[in-house]
DNA sequence: CCGGCGCTCGCGGTTTTCGGACGTGGTCAC
DNA sequence: GTGACCACGTCCGAAAACCGCGAGCGCCGG
């Protein structure tokens, strides 16, 4: 297993419970997720480098993202907007996530207008599936969708944390 | 949308205020109301011909529409009697509204009665309803409709209009 | 006693709201 | 392959709310 790829692991604290930070030897994030729901993020990393296909290591602020993250929950919300990100993931799942990382911070979209934009008129139910694959929270911003009739629906971390998250962003945006 | 319905509008002064008239291209009155609720008119109109389903285009005195009102606030009372009007509306509302061009100038009816007298005794209630749903004031004289006890009740524009209605045309049949 | 007033309740058509039944498209487990 | 999941969305039918009413009652002051 000499080629396992080397994952460096952080943890941060935020308003609403703790975070945990997978980067890269290159500064990538590779995964975000609440602790209370780390065995979740295992799993998705398990799915996509395989069981063992992966070592993980304590590392202070790898990357400086630790500290990007920690900026965006003190309310300088643009910390997170450019940061670099690799995952795995189907074709299908690569471009949601990639369309969430259009939507501007304060904004929000439903599912079925990301199916369109994307192309996929009509698979409004997987947007909801890969988004809730998405290995990296935050800072794809999969808690920026709702339902058609602006019903929050449902968050990996909780719909209490999505509220959360929207209301931070749209009250520091103040528009 | 080139199959929209298209309307003709047109506004006279009244003793009370503004009226707009709203005709078709063969000269029948589409909708009557007064410009203070033009609000409600429009909604009207979006329910009977669906959103988008007409466009309205200015013009003068169509079909002699405005010229027949005009005369009956100057006390020509028959001048409206015979106006040719086209609605929409469900079956039971048209069934009212029939019946009120039934009501001579000058006389009244009570909510009650109205509902007898269309076959549907005990509606008097849902008669109201319709009357507040006529699109074609004035000319359709809902406003000729009163409490059992004689009061007015309701009316769309205002019941000092329909208080001033009422006088006018009873004042005008000298009776 | 009698008339008037105010309240309550039943009324019927329309509109709005709500909940459940589909159709849907991509994933994952056999 | 095939079948069963779902962080959805649309449609449809039933139920409830909404009122431009009217009749029935109890109450009160002449």
């Amino acid at each position: 297993m000499g080629d396992a790829l080397r994952l460096l692991v952080d943890r941060i604290a935020a308003p609403i419970g703790e975070l945990v930070v997978v980067a890269d030897l290159q500064g990538r994030l590779r995964a975000v997720d609440w602790t209370d729901h780390e065995s979740r993020m295992l799993r998705l990393l398990d799915i996509h480098y395989g069981p063992g296909g992966h070592v993980l290591e304590p590392e202070s602020d790898p990357g400086g993202l630790s500290t990007a993250l920690a900026a965006y929950f003190a309310g300088a919300l643009d910390a997170i907007r450019g940061l670099p990100v690799e995952t795995g993931g189907s074709a299908f799942q690569r471009g949601v996530w990639a369309a969430l990382r259009g939507i501007p911070c304060g904004g929000t979209i439903t599912y079925g207008e990301l199916a369109r934009r994307i192309g996929r008129p009509g698979a409004a139910r997987a947007v909801g599936l890969a988004n809730g694959a998405n290995p990296v929270g935050v800072v794809v911003p999969c808690h920026r969708v709702l339902g058609a009739d602006g019903s929050l629906t449902g968050y990996g971390g909780g719909i209490e944390r999505k509220r959360w998250l929207l209301e931070h962003e749209r009250g520091s945006v103040r528009q």
